[in-house]
Order: C-alpha cells, then structure tokens, then sequence
DNA sequence: ATGTTGAATTATGAATACAATTTGAGATGA
DNA sequence: TCATCTCAAATTGTATTCATAATTCAACAT
C-alpha cells in the first residue's frame, strides 16, 4: 500500500475533464455538436462551475472549441489538423522508440512481444476493433517504456485528437497489411534495442498512417 | 478593415492564462510559490471565476500544481523535468526545421538570418539577455515557418515549462560561444533548406542546451 | 409566400454566496 | 518548556445568482 501519497481525493472538474475526454475520444460526443452545459450537468449532477473548468481544460488540448457566448463545440476532426498532428506524433512516437530501447527491461519488451503477437492473431482474423485495441496497447506500452513524462503527456493529447480519425474512415486492406509489416519490423528493432532505427521505423510508420488516412477520407 | 473576423471579445480566463503563463515564465511569479487567489483577483480587477479557470488550464500544462483543498503553487522546475522536457523539445524544433526548409519564404528566411546577426552582435557585445531575447525570437520565427499550428502550440506549452531554467542557470562562457558556433551551423542549413542536416543541427543543439543547464545546476 | 423585425426566451460569462477543509494562534496539561 | 488540543479565521471547492449576449419565433410588411 502506497503512504506516500497524500490521499487525495480527485476534484470534480478533474474527473470531468478525463469522463469528457473520453466521451470525446471514442465518439459518444460527436465532432462538432454543441456541448450543452445545462443539460450536462444534470446527467453528471455536478453545477457548472467545474463543467466549465473542464471545458476550458479541454479547449486548451484541442478538444473542444470554445465560441464566446455561444458555448462549447467538440472540435472537428479536419484533414489540415490530422496533417499538422501526425507529423509530431511521429517524431514524439520516434523519440519514444529510441528511450525505450535504452530504458525498457527485458520484461517490457517481452510483453510488448507478446501483444505484437495478440495484433497479428486479431489481424489474421480480420477483427478491426481488436487490432486497434493491440495495436493502441503496444504504442501505449513503448510510450511507458520510454519513461518519460513529459514525452507521455504530449503523446497522450495528441492521440486524443486524432483517434477518432479512426472512426471516420476505415483504411484499406492492402495498408493494413503493410502496416503490419512495419509492426515486424518495428518489434524487431525493439527486442535488438536499435534505439536509431526503431525511431525511423516509428515516424516512417506513423506517416504513413496519414497518408493511408489521408487516402481513406478523400 | 477586416469584415471576415466575426469580433470576438477575448473571455476574461483566456486573458489569464496568457497573463499568468507569461508571469511564470518570467519568474515574476516563482517556482514553488503558492498563488493566492483572493490577491491576484484583486490584483487583476477579476473575479475568482475566471482566474480559478485559468489556473486549471495552467496546471494542465504542469505550469502549476494544484494541491487539493490547497490550492495552487507555481510548479518547480526539477532536473527531472527539464531532462524529459529537452528530448521532447529537441525532436520538436527539428521537426520544425525540417518543414521551415520545405515552406519558409524567402523573405522568412532573411529575416531569421538577420536575427542571427543580431544575435551574434549580442553575444560580442557580452549582451546575455539581449542575446536570449534575439535567441528566442530565432526559435520563434522558425516555428513560425514551419506552419504548422499543433507543432507550435506543443513548442510553446514545453518552451514556457523550461524557460524557467534559464533564471536559474548561467550556462558557462565556453559553451556561450558552442552555442553560438551551432547557430552558425543552423542558419546555414537553412539558408540551403537543408531540412534533413537542419533537423539533425536543431535536435543536438537543444540536446547541448541540456547538457550545459545540467551542469551549470549541479 | 418570403423575408424582416423585435420582444421573449434561453444560454453563456462572470460574480457572488455558501459549504467544507485547512491553517494557526492560543489554551491546556504534562 | 514543550507538545497537544481546540476553535476561530482564512482559504478553497462547489453551487447559485446576476448581467449580458445569442437564439427563437410570432407578428408584420413586402
């Protein structure tokens, strides 16, 4: 049991801000429809001021955009904003890669092994949602591995902003393939801990992602 | 005139957290003290409202720890953060060389070059504030062409959590004129438009930034 | 029918009020 | 003297209220 921390209970507008991002996130607030304060309010049963907190918090990721006087929207998901994002979550995602190959213990990389290989399975079986999910898994467990806050709080709000990407647009067959050989090759950089060509590996992986994106909603 | 703008008043909290932020970069509020919130609103002439909204919004981007039911205090800058923040930064900044070479105007890249040397005028007159103010329009005007706004607003979140540092730490003489020899170096590239050497130049510049900090804190 | 106007309604931005927690000075006792 | 306890004052977290801007929609003119 931890006693070093001092017992803290989490503050509303905290708990908004994460329940919200969420919501944000796998789509149940929907890009671009207003964000009624009243009526979120009721259905969380907390009064507006911590609403409001989160929302701004929120604006400050991208999450939301703020009209004045006209309240809060979910931001939209536009092609520019995916182009301007993908490229420093590449970068961020290479970094991420070359810390963990210096960082990582045998342990993480094995596991990190092991979900490749869950992805490959789920692949193989043309199971889409469980794909990502891995697939989600493993960059979050390099992105531990790097043991690096700061590098994790970016990387956590940028995909924020563009996960729901996905939901918009199902990319073809013929990328999901190659983007399963990048994950063989990514792993194998990984369990050789090549710090500088996982991290090619990763930022080339990651704009291709955009270009496939790209692609997938024009 | 523009007619296309819809005339949009600024809100109060957005205001604050631009004030605040600039505040705590500028050391007029410390690391480490505690932000008393009846006195800063009567200070600013607002409300608790708004400034309570702002400190969230800062303490989101880890400007400022909020401690429960005690309210906020100006984040430390630990080594530890600025020996993750300056990786981040430093892939940050050769991403935007990088693209700065692909999309800069000309006229962008003569007036990076003209700060150079004024830069460089500073550093032979001994001028350190007048340098890192030169220095800092440098990185900023770079950001800039590289066009890239989600690039940018990350820079800007990661450059006010370390600028701190420079308060604290008076990097030695020897690695003054280091810096300055790199700076060379970069501007070059740029005028070339040299994105690959750039990126490279920029990353070890900021990764040198680092080290000198490190050891003139120890 | 179509479009415009403007009062009524609603929603938002900011201030204030209230409740809960922390802080600190002084009392109390060993 | 020192530590602990008590309780008031101050500070914070949340709710509510107030003022103002935006939206709605019925009445009207074209």
């Amino acid at each position: 049991m931890n006693l070093s921390t001092p017992l803290t209970r989490p503050s509303l507008h905290e708990e908004l801000v994460t329940r919200l991002r969420e919501a944000i996130v796998q789509g149940t607030l929907e890009p671009g429809a207003k964000v009624p304060e009243r009526e979120l309010c009721e259905s969380l049963g907390v009064s507006r001021t911590p609403l409001r907190e989160a929302l701004k918090v929120l604006a400050n990721e991208g999450l939301v955009v703020l009209e004045s006087n006209r309240g809060a929207r979910v931001s939209n998901v536009t092609m520019e904003e995916l182009e301007a994002a993908f490229p420093v979550i590449a970068v961020l995602e290479g970094l991420a890669g070359e810390l963990a190959c210096a960082r990582a213990s045998d342990g993480e990389i094995a596991r990190i092994a092991l979900r490749h290989r869950d992805m490959f399975r789920h692949y193989e079986a043309g199971n889409r949602p469980a794909y990502f999910q891995a697939n989600r898994d493993i960059h979050d467990a390099l992105m531990a591995a790097a043991r690096n806050p700061v590098l994790a709080q970016h990387y956590t709000m940028l995909s924020s902003r563009v996960e729901r990407a996905r939901l918009l647009a199902n990319v073809s067959d013929s990328r999901w393939a190659e983007a399963v050989e990048e994950h063989h090759d990514i792993l194998a950089a990984l369990e050789t801990r090549d710090g500088a060509r996982l991290r090619e590996l990763l930022t080339a992986h990651l704009n291709n992602k955009l270009a496939a994106l790209k692609k997938a909603l024009s």
